[in-house]
DNA sequence: GTCTATAACGAGATAGAC
DNA sequence: GTCTATCTCGTTATAGAC
């Protein structure tokens, strides 16, 4: 069964699944430059050839990596829009991904990438550009449904908010990780629920 | 003269300040761990064993690297308390500093250390935690200031609020430079400009 | 203060055996 | 699919001449 959090132990993996897991784990706690194929290997256990075997270049993995992780993001929020009727519960388990990454003291990947933009390969630049036009895309969805249906108020395009959202979200993780401390992502994103929130909990109208 | 802006160029330097100056260009473009002591010794025309005679180390520059930019970023902000009276005006010109910053298409120097603090030297990695417990001190006491005069409102305490704008500000300029847009980050900045001054822009009272 | 030269190491990557 | 062995290159850093 699908769960909806970002991470958590998966059932069993074949290696190049298991590659990625560390590779992953690795870019998004150290960042992209910051990790080699001898870091994989030593923790799986295997020689740095048998890595080139399955991703003959660090790019290739690099690009793994990323496709696999905005998939996974995507089949995430398609959940979320399915489990959660309202968008208030939908923006809250937006903020749950992050949260549940957080906690497992990892940055966003894409977030991650997106420091180390200008270094990237042109394949994985691109691919982090798409992974945050889909999550505004998905934002923008839910935050017109929610101003629709009144359960949501925003000044401004739902585009712009949507990009709101996702910049003090990523910053939010930057921030904490250094501090070490859950409960300062915790405080930007219970602020930014709270300015969105303030439309009456279930009632169709609002504006005052 | 001392300018607002956070860069510039500036005068005439010696060949430490010129080292400074290039490797903070490169940290703010692509990392810590994506740039060496080569990349820097070639765009001065030096060799690398002249870099270790002001550098001995790489930490030791890094730390001579944050130490400077946080400096800099305090007397900016001293001057920008003294130069404008109302907290709005010294919010904008706060966001101002990271537009500076932005136009090089350069990310916040601690911000970029930031995504890569896991793998910073210690000293490192307590003055990027001290950068930001800085820039929360002074943005509180301007938020502090403005809701005492009526011309700031906000729900929640300054020090939250603070940390919001701090977020939201490092993840607009995080997000914005993978698409070269700083439309994007002007974008998120107005918003949050917005939320704050709905106040009265210059009545004493304001409280709704 | 800068240089040449080089040490010592780790990186990404490849060849070819098993 | 994984191994050993090796290659090539770039990295930080040092020694010692100028």
């Amino acid at each position: 069964m699908a769960t909806t959090a970002m991470n958590g132990p998966r059932p069993r993996a074949d290696t190049s699944s298991q590659i990625l897991d560390v590779a992953e784990q690795l870019v998004q706690v150290r960042g992209f430059n910051a990790f080699s194929y001898a870091d994989v290997a030593s923790e799986l256990k295997i020689t740095k050839a048998a890595l080139h075997y399955h991703f003959a270049s660090k790019s290739e993995l690099g690009e793994a990596l990323v496709a696999r992780y905005a998939a996974r993001f995507a089949e995430a929020l398609a959940v979320t829009e399915l489990r959660f009727e309202d968008a208030p519960s939908q923006l809250e388990a937006y903020v749950g991904l992050y949260l549940s990454v957080l906690r497992e003291r990892r940055m966003c990947l894409c977030g991650m990438l997106a420091a180390d933009y200008q270094t990237l390969p042109a394949p994985m630049q691109d691919a982090v550009v798409r992974f945050f036009d889909d999550n505004e895309i998905w934002l923008s969805r839910v935050l017109t449904r929610g101003r629709d249906t009144g359960t949501l108020e925003f000044a401004g395009t739902p585009t712009e908010t949507a990009r709101m959202i996702v910049s003090s979200l990523e910053g939010a993780m930057l921030v904490a990780r250094p501090f070490g401390d859950i409960g300062r992502f915790e405080q930007v994103a219970n602020q930014l629920l709270a300015n969105l929130c303030s439309a009456a909990p279930q009632e169709t109208a609002a504006a005052g």
